[in-house]
DNA sequence: ATTTGATATAGATCACCTCTATGACAAGTT
DNA sequence: AACTTGTCATAGAGGTGATCTATATCAAAT
């Protein structure tokens, strides 16, 4: 069985044409090349070199074992490469799962910095639902996925990230109505516009009012956060939406927030990933990033 | 710096999933398995495997490095076929000097036999006078020739192949020389026809003359043994020739040997190579053949 | 709670790679 | 012709690092 370290000594003799300097460039001692290579010759049963009067010359099979051999150091050599790209973040690729308006709202700046800092990394979004996510990260499709919590899951390790404080806004038509406080009850009779059933955001608010004993019915269901605000601007109705997600309008006076007697809770924002795999270095940097 | 060995241990584990079974398979046991991951980790400062609860999985880092791992010793193992190849004579190609008339009236029978049992060995001919064959011969351009006798060349180790047996032939129209022995004289006087000046064959007949007081002056030179077979059928003169070379002519009774008085010197047909240089395996192949 | 399958570590062992020393050879120089 | 130089090959000794045995640790399965 041939020693793959042969192979190393065979292809630097073969560069050098001299065993005595091959031997130099490897550290090692003349003898230990010459042993090297008779090694080499006889597990193969043919001679690579000739020996000449001053120095060596490949045979007709050692030119064709050498096209070989160098290639496969170049191919080991690139791979060496490759991953000092990766481990300095010059190369690689992360795969975030979050939903649209989480990606849209709150990590868009921290991608940006990621994005800025490591320009040679692949940056890969999957949106979708919390359930829908983290399959994906249990089934190694993604390294990491912003999600809300809580979450319950022993595959998952999850940190938190942030909290989300949640507001009821209304349009100009509805802006009477945020003179004063509003109890649950009188809420609960406004046209209400909430995201789909299923969302996280949506299971929150529905387990507020259902603490307070009521059931709701929204007017409007929409999938989507920017269209909530489009739809509350225009007076439909009350629309429930995190505040973080709408700062400008609020900013600007194009929406307005309820005061509500009944605080609402607050909820988090957190980062799973899977419990025994450890992050790639390129995701490592970005959860870097997430923490700052 | 890395063990090459251990990118042997690294793939087998890859492809195992489970150290444990990698050892199997490499011979040794689970902590040596266990202890080259470690050093190559260490080495490259990154986490190649996921350990987990049941044997490993690679890491994004692991994967990438995996793939050129994979490609490096396929070219390695490619390189190994190769070699039986060249070795067991499936692959292979020779590359033979000698003149055109050698190789037609020669070698043919060797060269058909060879090719005959190593079909997948490439023969490549290229023919010459034999100082340009030596010449080549010397560059490494070809791998043996086959050269007229003698030679002197300190870089070149020569074996006599065979005797080549000359003699002067002609056709219908000069047969009745053939009834009784000729002096040289009288053949000195005859239209002769010789092959180009330079070939072994021509500096041969013109020392004979010489050694005999004869200047001759040819009526016809050619480049061709052929063509001097064929203009001495056509009546044109006298052509010196190897005997062997015209052997089916003389059986069938298109062309008429003159006998001498004074008997031309045999001359020989050997085989060159190069002193310092060890033949390939497909050349050691044809050089048995040669001396069957 | 116990068993099973698997990896990680510690300390001892030994195989083989490397060393030093030197022989052999051919080309180059004097 | 004698000597020097550059280079490869071999012998025998040494030592290092890869491998071993033994066992700890852990999580999943029973």
């Amino acid at each position: 069985m041939i020693n793959l370290e042969w192979y190393r000594i065979f292809l630097h003799t073969a560069k050098c044409r001299n065993l005595t300097k091959a031997a130099q460039e490897l550290h090692i001692t003349q003898p230990s090349v010459s042993y090297a290579i008779k090694q080499m010759e006889e597990a193969v049963g043919l001679k690579l070199f000739h020996r000449l009067s001053k120095g060596v010359e490949l045979t007709e099979e050692g030119r064709t074992l050498f096209d070989y051999v160098e290639q496969s150091f170049a191919m080991l050599d690139s791979g060496k490469k490759h991953l000092l790209n990766l481990k300095q973040l010059h190369q690689g690729e992360i795969r975030i799962g979050a939903s649209d308006s989480l990606i849209k709202h709150l990590l868009l700046p921290q991608l940006n910095a990621y994005h800025k800092q490591y320009p040679g990394i692949r940056i890969r979004l999957s949106h979708g639902k919390t359930g829908e996510i983290t399959k994906r990260l249990k089934e190694g499709d993604i390294d990491c996925a912003i999600v809300h919590l809580p979450i319950e899951d022993s595959d998952l390790t999850i940190h938190t990230l942030a909290t989300l404080e949640d507001c009821f806004v209304v349009g100009e038509d509805f802006r009477e109505w945020t003179n004063r406080s509003i109890s649950t009850k009188e809420l609960a009779e406004l046209p209400l516009i909430f995201l789909s059933p299923g969302s996280s955001t949506r299971v929150s608010i529905e387990k507020w009012f259902a603490a307070q004993g009521f059931a709701v019915n929204p007017d409007i269901e929409l999938g989507n956060i920017d269209l909530l605000a489009e739809f509350a601007r225009l007076g439909y109705g009350v629309a429930f939406i995190s505040r973080s997600f709408v700062q400008d309008e609020l900013r600007s006076g194009t929406l307005f927030e309820l005061t509500l007697e009944e605080p609402l809770p607050p909820r988090s924002i957190g980062l799973a990933v899977r419990r025994d795999m450890k992050l790639s270095v390129a995701a490592e940097g970005f959860v870097k990033i997430l923490h700052m």
